[in-house]
RNA sequence: GCCGCUUUAGCUCAGUUGGUAGAGCGUUUCACUCGUAAUGAAAAGGUCGUCAGUUCGAUUCUGACAAGCGGCUCCA
């Protein structure tokens, strides 16, 4: 038998290599019990693939990005076929990897329920028990036509198999590009126990799938499309050992630990009550102070970089959102109309058609422009009931909204200014991760206005200072406003979870002759139409406490802590020398309580530390003896016998910094 | 909006196969005055989400509505 020529890519390069003619990928890889799949000539193939003259062909380990998705897609048949197994009439959807994880849709007569998850669970340990070999098998269109009769939604992925744009999201790891393939899991005497359209990979035998547990089961629409049936959805992990499958737990119970909702109960910050009505929130004076913390600095900051504060009302008569185009476009977003003494009055959705009316409240000329407006606008949105959740996605909230009005050559100037000025914005609230996104028109959907010139002059504009700023960029096809492109900035927090945050819009449309007919004397003493740029820094104010408070697991720095200082005396007796160490912190600015409560020191610091204060200034005899007081942190560190003065000059030293102690 | 689940004290949750309820924490009071994460005792606190229906009787069964949770769709 004649050999052939392959090329083994390492890390380190490339080695070449002479094998026999018919060799398996998994022959080169014998040793290598963690590689599960291989990447020949750019693609990723079974194991069991034959290598051809001339393949560059790289190992996949399971613990790599490429190898936890065969491992998952591998784990999402091994659940379709424990289902079909369960429930013989249960159709398949499909069944892709996501990240961290895989689901399976099923259509089904009966959603199912935690116990048959349990099931379900027991029959995919057996399966995996018995080593059942992923076996890869090229199919004609018609035969996968006879083969799949009785699975409708399969049918109907192979008629979009020539359509791929047209696909649903995950489709496409189970009709690729070329021929269509089906995999058939068979027992170790070689029967085929079952089958599923896929392209693959897949891991060589269902034994090579270490750790996996099924999480919950959701309805979801059939391809993505809210017109289509609800499929049954079950949602796994997979992960290549036991202790990565329970890292993800515990990281995903240390989300829980964080989140927002509880917190802002437990540290007494927020509530929801149902009197109010849903995604309508009310800030307890803890939150308040957190808030008011955040507007202050915010528009401070406004102020400093050349915006000028303004007010607006939250109500306007219809008209006005008729004029901004806001009610044709996005009326069901927003609440029905008041009827104010026959006229309809609208909440606003958004502060621009105000801020577009002050601009135009007198003549402008180009000696005011940039002209920046700024406020904390408060907006009500009629968010459909399913989706309001916490403070991230509510019906009322206050954007920190401006408006930059500016001729089209100082626009590329002013977003770049607005891009560093959130980063840096960002970056003093403890966010310093990003990535940006830019959202732009999908020319074929009739929910935009204004020519394809002008998109893409405006597209232009935000993508090069996307581009110049360095950050990675992801396109966002479709996701811009009817009036314009957007580029929002996507903020890591402490455990990894992106967030939108801010946003800056580019828009041609709103200040144009049909809207609002803006404009401004240019030196040549013509009339000329600005362009306007939308900028929310934190998008909202709920929004961004939100995720500050899981960010910082509710223990946020000393400039934005409620409760700053708690004084714990050790004895009664003790209290007086904290009332004075108080009255000092107090006469700073600084927010301190002094606990004098009847409980015992032990208990008032376990109080202060489920509070999260950052500072426990503790005193008893010593203390008093030597002029000091002791300090206590949040890390249960301490520091004893600190003189007064040193002691408050430290603290104020820490707010006045916004450090995070 | 769609699918499923949930709703009992301020919070977390037991419980009643239909006869109006309980714990821990928290709160209040009393005693204790204590050196780095829970001192002890007592008391108060609930139209069992709302409204209908079935029933001699409903927190429990049925229905509608509301709110919440997990997804889907959406997110100017």
């Amino acid at each position: 038998m004649s050999d052939i020529q392959i090329a083994l890519i390492h890390p380190s390069g490339a080695e070449a290599r002479a094998v026999e003619e018919g060799t398996k990928a998994w022959q080169l890889f014998a040793e290598s019990p963690d590689v599960i799949a291989a990447r020949v000539g750019g693609d990723l193939k079974d194991l069991a693939h034959a290598l051809a003259e001339g393949d560059e062909v790289e190992p996949v380990a399971i613990d790599s990005t490429d190898g936890r998705d065969i491992l998952r897609h591998s784990a999402a048949h091994v659940m379709a076929q424990a289902v079909q197994e369960l429930f013989p009439d249960a159709k398949l959807g499909i069944g892709p990897p996501i990240t961290d994880g895989f689901y399976y849709d099923f259509d089904v007569a009966e959603p199912f329920v935690p116990e048959d998850l349990d099931k379900i669970e027991s029959r995919m340990r057996k399966i995996i028990k018995e080593g059942q070999k992923f076996d890869r098998r090229e199919i004609s269109d018609d035969d996968a036509r006879s083969e799949l009769a009785g699975e409708p939604y399969k049918l109907e992925l192979i008629g979009l198999k020539s359509n791929a744009t047209d696909a649903a999201e995950g489709a496409s790891v189970e009709v690729g590009d070329g021929g269509l393939t089906i995999y058939d899991n068979l027992k170790r005497d070689g029967s085929v126990v079952w089958s599923d359209l896929c392209r693959g990979p897949h891991l060589p035998t269902t034994k090579r799938i270490p750790a996996f547990k099924l999480m919950r089961s959701a309805a979801a629409y059939w391809r993505g499309d809210e017109k289509n049936k609800q499929l049954q959805r079950i949602y796994g992990t997979a992960w290549e050992t036991k202790e990565a499958l329970d890292e993800h737990l515990h990281r995903i119970e240390e989300a829980q630990r964080r989140d927002h909702r509880r917190l802002g109960t437990e540290l007494d910050l927020y509530s929801f009550p149902d009197e109010i009505g849903s995604g309508l929130p009310v800030f307890h004076p803890k939150g308040g102070v957190i808030k008011r913390e955040m507007e202050d600095y915010v528009r401070r900051r406004h102020i400093e970089e050349g915006f000028d504060y303004v007010g607006t009302p939250h109500i306007a008569k219809e008209g006005l959102f008729h004029t901004s185009g806001h009610l044709p476009y996005y009326g069901d977003g927003m609440f029905p109309a008041l009827d104010v003494d026959g006229s309809d009055y609208r909440l606003k959705a958004m502060n621009c058609p105000m801020h577009n009316l002050i601009f135009r409240s007198r003549g402008r000329s180009y000696r005011e422009l940039p002209l920046r407006l700024f406020e904390f606008g408060h907006v009500y949105r009629h968010e459909k009931s399913g989706v309001v959740h916490g403070l991230t996605r509510v019906r009322g909230f206050a954007q920190d909204d401006s408006h930059s009005y500016v001729t089209p050559e100082q626009a590329p100037d002013e977003i770049r200014h607005l891009l560093d000025f959130v980063l840096s914005l960002l970056r003093d609230f403890g966010l310093d991760d990003f990535y940006l996104e830019l959202s732009t028109r999908d020319a074929s959907k009739d929910k935009f206005i204004g020519s394809d010139e002008d998109w893409a002059i405006a597209t232009k504009v935000l993508e090069d200072v996307c581009i110049e700023s360095g950050l990675e960029l992801v396109p966002d096809p479709g996701g811009a406003a009817y009036y314009g492109p957007k580029v929002s900035v996507q903020a890591r927090d402490a455990i990894g979870r992106t967030w939108q945050m801010s946003t800056i819009q580019y828009d041609f449309n709103q200040p144009s002759t049909e809207r609002f007919n803006l404009e401004y004397v240019a030196a040549d003493g013509t009339r000329q139409q600005p362009v306007m740029i939308h900028s929310a820094k934190f998008g909202s104010i709920e929004r961004f406490m939100g995720v500050l408070v899981e960010h910082y697991a509710g223990a946020f720095p000393p400039w934005l802590a409620p409760v700053q200082v708690v004084g714990i005396p050790v004895a009664e007796r003790h209290a007086e020398h904290l009332y004075a160490v108080a009255a000092r912190l107090k006469a700073l600015g600084i927010r301190v309580e002094v606990d004098d409560s009847d409980e015992r020191m032990q208990k008032k610091i376990r109080n202060a530390q489920t509070q999260k204060v950052p500072f426990m200034v503790i005193a008893g005899d010593n203390d008093i003896d030597a002029g000091a007081v002791s300090f206590r942190y949040r890390s249960g560190e301490q520091e004893n016998g600190i003189a007064i003065d040193d002691a408050i000059a430290r603290i104020v030293e820490a707010v006045e910094t916004r450090v995070q102690v």
